[in-house]
RNA sequence: GGCCCCGUCGUCUAGUCUGGUCUAGGACACAAGGUUUUCAACCUUGCAACACGGGUUCAAAUCCCGUCGGGGUCACCA
């Protein structure tokens, strides 16, 4: 057997999943027991989306779970650049040799016709217009600098037959799969043409990753059969769920790492707990640490039904750690690690320190910077004069508006909140009521943006949520109703407001 | 909706490949009891599942078919 190279592709473009973790865990498990080698790529193509300060956090986050790898852009290797955008002449290379050799060609739809025909709703197999075009239009178009895409041809008939671990042969139609682009108009690589190219130069043995991927993998196979390259073994796990089912999503569970980092969960704790998610060991044990994990670990032992991540069984399971493994010292030590200590305590003074008579009135006043939960009733969540239901909806607004804030900083808080007042009609107040109850658990608190900054992001969300179900909730039905209205027109309202408030007032 | 994947207690799972040892085992949660100055922890007990229907077979959670249910995916996002 060739030598095992295994490896996680994470996209910089949001808070660091736990799903990242949970398929990086297996694949990191499954080199060891191979003896193989595991990477960490970068997978920044989505220029639009992409940040540096979220790759920064992707590989501070791996790290806190006790994940680490052998290649990768921190660590370097010899197959690197381990970041796709530093690649990119690389793909385009290949797309260009695609091109050449009939495989794929140029395309010069805008994005707006394209958008047109998924309008039409004929989706599949419409968008090829510029497939067969004469040579012609594509050079009197390329003369006046047109900006086109690089499109795979896909065959028109046959099948994939593609071979996953877990369900032996899985089987498309070339009929239902779209003449992909591979290749941006900005000239950046699509994840199928980045992913596959960089797959094999990298030597990878085992592509290791979701089951949402399943249905993309055709466009894999032809890529690896075009270029004439040998495909690696592909292995589909099971994906995370929310309790309803649906795949995982930061809406209705925790989905940042950081999340459970900041409420103070023992990442040996996660990591075992993801493992649990669809794996289960030999002998039937459910808490253990990653070598024991590796001593016998087994892939075909992984179970497929998707896995509803429960908290509370991963709360169970980081006590039952902070009970047997560690002695008073090191746990103490891990509190002062965590945040109880001089330099975020410090943080704090500016906003307690007047309302304090005595030292002892601190720790009250704050307690809700170190508590996993703050308790209240919805009496108290609610402003006068303002119904449940609206006030759970507006706070679903806000939330809308906190994804928009790439800094979670206590000005730009505050910004987000009066934008979100100013489009409703709400007084500011109205709107700060329910957040200091439901971020501290009381109706008087320290101030509210410099909490909510201090306490992270993540914190905040998960506690505006739980606000939002102590009000009722918002049903399934109108939570899709705002999301498309966020969309079409409160996000564009959201964004003039807000430039407005930062307008410098002269 | 098309295509694809999946289907054991509310949840995570063992068992399925290699039918019998499964009146389906363990864990979380929940309930009761014990222990404890209280609570938690801990111990004991309880609750609770083979999605449904049809085959094959002496025998099906396990093999086959159908139905239903859930999920994923259909972007110049990954």
């Amino acid at each position: 057997m060739t030598d095992v190279r295994v490896r996680i592709a994470p996209s910089p473009t949001g808070a660091p999943h736990v799903g990242t973790a949970y398929i990086a865990l297996f694949n990191l498990v499954f080199a060891k027991v191979n003896q193989g080698k595991f990477i960490l790529r970068i997978e920044d193509t989505d220029q639009t989306r992409s940040r540096k300060v979220y790759e920064t956090a992707v590989l501070d986050a791996l790290k806190w779970v006790g994940l680490s790898w052998d290649e990768g852009p921190d660590v370097g290797g010899k197959y690197g650049p381990y970041r796709q955008s530093e690649r990119t002449e690389i793909y385009r290379k290949y797309a260009e040799q695609l091109v050449e050799e009939g495989k794929a060609y140029r395309c010069f739809c805008t994005p707006e016709m394209l958008e047109q025909l998924r309008k039409d709703q004929k989706p599949i197999k419409t968008n090829n217009i510029y497939r067969d075009a004469d040579e012609k239009t594509i050079q009197d178009k390329l003369e006046k600098n047109e900006p086109y895409t690089i499109r795979l041809k896909v065959p028109e008939e046959g099948e994939c037959v593609i071979s996953d671990r877990f369900r032996e042969e899985v089987r498309y139609n070339y009929s239902e799969v779209d003449d992909q682009i591979i290749l941006k108009s900005d000239g950046f690589p699509t994840y199928h043409l980045a992913n596959v190219v960089d797959d094999h130069l990298m030597k990878i043995s085992h592509v290791i990753r979701g089951e949402e991927w399943l249905t993309s993998t055709p466009k894999h196979v032809l890529l690896y059969e075009y270029l004439g390259w040998e495909k690696p073994e592909f292995i589909h796990m099971p994906l995370l769920k929310n309790p309803d089912g649906s795949k995982l999503s930061k809406r209705k569970n925790p989905t940042s790492i950081f999340y459970y980092r900041e409420a103070g969960f023992l990442p040996e704790a996660l990591l075992n707990y993801l493992s649990l998610m669809g794996y289960s060991r030999p002998n039937g044990e459910e808490k253990f640490s990653l070598e024991e994990m590796i001593v016998d670990f087994d892939i075909n032992r992984v179970s497929l039904g998707g896995s509803v991540f429960d908290l509370q069984k991963l709360s169970w399971l980081s006590g039952k750690y902070i009970r047997e493994d560690l002695t008073p010292q090191q746990l103490a030590k891990k509190l002062v690690a965590w945040r109880i200590n001089e330099e975020f305590i410090a943080q704090l003074m500016p906003l307690v320190s007047e309302r304090m008579d005595t030292l002892g009135d601190f720790m009250p006043l704050a307690s809700f910077f170190w508590s996993r939960d703050v308790e209240y009733t919805s009496e108290t969540v609610l402003p006068k004069k303002k119904e449940a239901k609206e006030t759970a909806e507006l706070l679903q607004v806000l939330l809308f508006a906190f994804e928009e804030q790439e800094e979670w900083l206590a000005d730009q808080i505050s910004i987000s909140i009066r934008a979100i007042a100013q489009i409703h009609e709400w007084k500011i107040r109205e709107i700060t009521h329910p957040l200091f109850v439901a971020i501290s658990g009381k109706k008087v608190a320290p101030p509210l943006f410099d909490s909510m900054e201090y306490l992270g992001k993540d914190i905040c969300r998960v506690r505006i949520v739980k606000a939002m179900e102590t009000l009722g909730g918002v049903s399934k039905k109108r939570l899709q109703k705002l999301d498309s209205l966020w969309k079409k027109s409160m996000k564009g309202q959201f964004e003039e407001q807000v430039l407005e408030i930062q307008k410098p007032s002269d």
